[in-house]
RNA sequence: GGUCUCGUAGCUCAACCGGAUAGAGCAAUUGCCUUCUAAGCAAUAGGUUCCAGGUUCGAGUCCUGGCGGGAUCACCA
């Protein structure tokens, strides 16, 4: 199906050609849904291209939308005010429409291409539980994968896990002077968590450890050095590194805990990944291709031994890729790791980084390095940057305390949203495993679309009262949407294409009209990498839907034919939502 | 301090590349379940788009200068 967009720039600029006899560029030609405070479908702004027609601006929308009629006859007719000119379709054009989208099973989706993409996302440390920051950046990934598969390309999903390094062992440190004994099983906590309560304990005592230090004496800074519990932590991480056999079983053994933790989340949550990647296994790989760098003087060192990359030449700073020591930086590990991964999909396309916007300035420097190793997909590579969310009170501080725990917050929106359902009218109807089911749906549902509706970039606040909130612009409600198409499609007995189709009122030819633009509204998501597009696109389809259906009546309609019509809108905008939600990672309920 | 970023209705967010009278939801007020699911629909009210200049047919959007918030500027990750 070809968008309006195509259809028009085509159309208009041949038109254009013909009256005035030069061709613009298309650049220049802007369409636009007409607002509705005007008759018309689509409107064109002819103000661009008064400077080649040499007259007013109505003089000159008149002549195009006269020519327009003339020569097309999906364009019915037109209206001209100022230099907007109103187009409408025909009422063919848009039974047609329905026809051809009520045709294609995955209507939305392009075709698909043998790009491959790798996604990027979530990616934590495993010293504590995922909270609410790690939500949006799961959410995100998650469905930025979904919209590049639609948009055709080939999506690995995938997550660096921070398994190694100074973090862990102060839990494995804590661990072994408060409670070698402790296992998930016999504290009853899940592992995550009970990793993440020794990280904290280390913290605690590490604190006070100084305060003790500095009341004999010392200074903060030296206090901190000389704490023994940091000691130990610092010990173990050599030990780490030396290959320990103790060490590194403690090791195996705490984050298998943590694993077991994060994996029952991201169930909670329907979230999979394709492939894994450890820092452990990957850390010493960039070291090895910097090294080398050096060698094709790429980057350079100074005399204390340490290694760095000059790219003041690219409007950035000089920045270090090993310390003096020879040991690996953030950065080290993240190019050995985008060339590991390179190699693991030799059809790689690019990467998509799904990683917080204080990092901005490192994937600036990550990109432009990978360029200098020369790696051609550098330039493609992204970074998916999204804003801080806060609170209503301020920023999350882990360290006040005040951070929302992921799987608190899971279950507080079900028991929210089984509250809410009791309400509801028909909930004695729904057994009580439904009513589980449709608890998690919609809680979930709730979860995802108040994250994925603002836009990545921005910073957002999470206002857990409204974030409950099951009415408006929210997950549920486009679920409860869907639920609506499944029940007429159900009391329909099914969906017949074979009938006589007739004019549609201004209800369904809003729906229609917001159904066609469905597959831009996709693709323009994989181009921004913004699920939020879809989210909205979602809403005010489901919106549409629900003023049609409260205004036209289906079954009652006058006419075997006209009630076909009307169902098999009904199962378009059930098969649009559906599909959108799904994209956005939501699932929705056939009954509500 | 340098660099980057954001500032839109009481609150949370929209507004495609500069286009028409800046739109939704929540909260407030008011109608609609004797018809297909009322987590719905309809209506009212709510704005100097932080401020001051500039560019132009046209600026929430671009430029300059302020004011205010946030991020970043580690041999941390």
């Amino acid at each position: 199906m070809k968008s309006i967009e195509a259809f028009l720039t085509d159309t208009f600029l041949q038109a254009f050609e013909k009256c005035y006899g030069e061709t613009p560029d298309s650049k220049i030609l802007q369409i636009q849904k007409t607002k509705k405070e005007f008759t018309g479908d689509f409107t064109v702004n002819v103000f661009p291209f008064l400077k080649i027609s040499k007259s007013k601006p109505e003089e000159t929308a008149t002549k195009m939308g006269t020519e327009l009629t003339k020569s097309h006859e999906e364009i019915q007719d037109f209206n001209v005010i100022k230099g907007f000119l109103n187009l409408s379709f025909s009422d063919e054009f848009w039974i047609e429409s329905l026809k051809k989208i009520a045709q294609k099973e995955n209507f939305g989706y392009s075709e698909p291409q043998e790009e491959t993409v790798l996604v990027e996302f979530s990616s934590p440390n495993t010293n504590k539980p995922l909270h609410l920051g790690h939500l949006r950046n799961i959410f995100l990934g998650d469905a930025v994968s979904n919209i590049l598969r639609a948009a055709g390309k080939k999506v690995v999903r995938t997550q660096i896990i921070n398994d190694r390094g100074i973090h862990i062992c102060k839990s494995m440190v804590a661990f072994m002077e408060f409670d070698p004994e402790a296992t998930p099983e016999n504290t009853g906590k899940k592992g995550d968590h009970l990793v993440g309560d020794f990280y904290v304990k280390f913290d605690q005592e590490f604190k006070n450890q100084i305060r003790v230090l500095e009341e004999e004496g010392l200074s903060h800074d030296e206090a901190k050095e000389q704490a023994p519990i940091m000691m130990k932590a610092r010990e173990t991480l050599k030990k780490w590194e030396a290959g320990d056999p103790d060490t590194v079983a403690l090791w195996e053994k705490m984050n298998s805990w943590v694993y077991a933790g994060f994996d029952v989340t991201y169930e909670a949550l329907n979230i999979q990944f394709d492939k894994l990647y450890h820092e452990s296994q990957t850390y010493l790989k960039g070291r090895d291709i910097v090294r080398d760098g050096v060698k094709n003087n790429l980057f350079y060192q100074k005399e204390n031994g340490s290694t760095w990359v000059d790219l003041t030449d690219e409007g950035l700073d000089e920045k270090l890729l090993l310390r003096a020591d020879g040991t690996a930086v953030y950065m080290t590990q993240d190019i050995g790791t985008a060339i590991l991964r390179a190699n693991d999909f030799p059809g790689l396309k690019s990467m998509v980084y799904t990683v917080g916007n204080e990092q901005d300035y490192h994937f600036q420097v990550l990109f432009k390095i990978l360029a200098k190793l020369g790696y051609s997909w550098a330039s493609d590579c992204y970074h998916l940057s999204y804003g801080m969310v806060e609170l209503p009170d301020g920023k999350m501080k882990s360290r006040e305390g005040n951070v929302v725990d992921a799987d608190d917050l899971i279950r507080v929106m079900k028991e929210n949203a089984k509250e809410q359902g009791v309400d509801r009218g028909n909930y004695e109807e729904l057994s009580s495993t439904e009513r589980e089911d449709l608890a998690k749906k919609v809680s979930l549902a709730a979860l995802k679309y108040f994250i994925l509706k603002v836009d990545p970039k921005k910073n957002m606040t999470f206002d857990p009262k409204e974030s409950i909130d099951l009415n408006g612009d929210t997950g549920p409600f486009i679920q409860y949407t869907y639920a609506r198409t499944a029940s007429i499609l159900q009391k329909a007995g099914g969906v017949n294409t074979d009938f006589t189709y007739s004019t549609p009122e201004n209800y369904e030819r809003e729906v229609i009209k917001q159904l066609y633009r469905f597959p831009e509204i996709i693709a323009e998501a994989a181009a921004k990498y913004n699920p939020a597009s879809v989210a909205r696109y979602c809403f005010e389809t489901a919106k549409l839907y629900n003023t049609f259906y409260q205004n036209t009546p289906i079954f009652h309609a006058s006419g075997e034919n006209i009630i076909q019509q009307r169902v098999l809108l009904s199962a378009q905008v059930g098969k649009v939502l559906k599909t959108g939600m799904d994209l956005l990672g939501i699932e929705v309920p056939e009954r509500f």
